[in-house]
DNA sequence: CGAATGCTATTTGTATACAATAAGCTGCAT
DNA sequence: ATGCAGCTTATTGTATACAAATAGCATTCG
């Protein structure tokens, strides 16, 4: 994409993320146009990529609004999440190949050194799994899995509270990571789809439980 | 979505449904603006949609070319399709109301009556089965899934062959949506996404085989 | 007082002109 | 012949002007 419509989308999909726009506010095209430095015409063009994503709604006359999603939204997306991570998961068991399993175990060992010190390094975390998964993802070999994943993956849930992922729940994950790697090597599909269900759904217990305490805050803010 | 980029949008992707388009053939926007009668922006619209469909694939310099299935990715696609429409009858079957219910049978018993008859009414099956699907659908109550399975239902694919449905076929068809009827009475969610996955692999396999006819009759035209 | 109607302002949709980029070609050099 | 440089043409990207639609408001009529 080019730099003018890539610059639009970026910029509003991160004001989206960030909670700048918040969640149910009206879209103006002409206002997101001046806050990207661009015209009109590549600011459409996100709007209706967005869309497709489900981070924007339109009302029956076509205004735009950020998306709100409730709690059992959040919950249907990992459901479907779940489902489409453990099918990709068992794909790939059936299809990896020798050098995609030594970068997984490589992104397991980085992101497993990012917690295990005095100072865990959460971003780093969570770069090295974000590649982990991508790496499954490719190994699975379906465009369209990966496609649809896109869609459930990025959650347009903010988070103001500064993301406080605990430590315990990290470390599951690294444990998690490590026997989808065993799997894989024996090449039990079955097995790495069912590692990669609950994974899945541990991460939306510690979400939904960030969302709540976020809900609260907003709700507090509001009052006040 | 209003009149222009509507009728862009339809225009296009039964040109591409029909085969009017080519598979792998380049899409000009100026061309398809013309042969719609509308200017390049609702075109570009609509392209943008189509790709998101994958309909459409653009190469490395934006340039937009009508997508070109394989026989494998057929069968992926309806992979997946199997398996979110197995996840929509699990969901739909704790849902589901009496009046829906009441729909299904509806359309069940008319799809019958369009093949149980001298001169099987093929069309009218198709539609009546396309609204037994969409009620389980909107039973399941979920967007995000709605929205994903509109993505693997339609199939670019062209079928010059004007469609043979074998009767046989039909018929199978009709029972299980009789069987679907029975598992959702029950509630029993399990039994219905079974009987789910069983229909939509039968439907891949019919799809393949009128798929592979196709594309036997496209290269011997080719070849003259 | 409430509902309906028409006006105005706001917002989105479409066309078009122009800019940027990529593809294809021509001719030259090796 | 082959490959590359530079030009030409084809195609997409962006801005902008204008058209259409919609919402919000005020006014009027029942």
């Amino acid at each position: 994409m080019s730099r003018a419509s890539e610059r639009a989308y970026n910029n509003i999909r991160s004001m989206i993320l960030s909670g700048e726009l918040q969640p149910g506010s009206q879209i103006r095209e002409e206002a997101l146009a001046e806050l990207c430095g661009v015209s009109r015409t590549p600011v459409r063009d996100s709007l209706r990529r967005l869309e497709a994503e489900m981070f924007i709604r339109r009302n029956d006359s076509q205004r735009s609004f950020v998306a709100d999603w409730s709690l059992d939204d959040l919950e249907d997306a990992f459901q479907l999440r779940a489902m489409l991570e453990a099918h990709a998961a068992k794909r790939a068991a059936s299809r990896i190949t020798r050098e995609q399993l030594g970068w997984l175990r490589f992104h397991n060992a980085q992101l497993k050194q990012a917690i295990d010190m005095p100072n865990p390094d959460v971003p780093k975390f969570l770069d090295h799994n974000r590649q982990f998964h991508a790496i499954i993802l490719a190994a699975a070999a379906s465009e369209r899995l990966a496609s649809m994943l896109g869609q459930v993956t990025e959650q347009p849930v903010v988070l103001r509270t500064a993301r406080q992922y605990d430590l315990e729940n990290l470390r599951r994950s690294h444990h998690d990571h490590d026997e989808l790697l065993i799997a894989f090597d024996k090449r039990d599909g079955e097995w790495a789809a069912a590692v990669m269900t609950g994974h899945i759904r541990r991460a939306f217990h510690a979400y939904a439980e960030a969302h709540s305490t976020d809900t609260e805050i907003r709700k507090s803010n509001l009052a006040a």
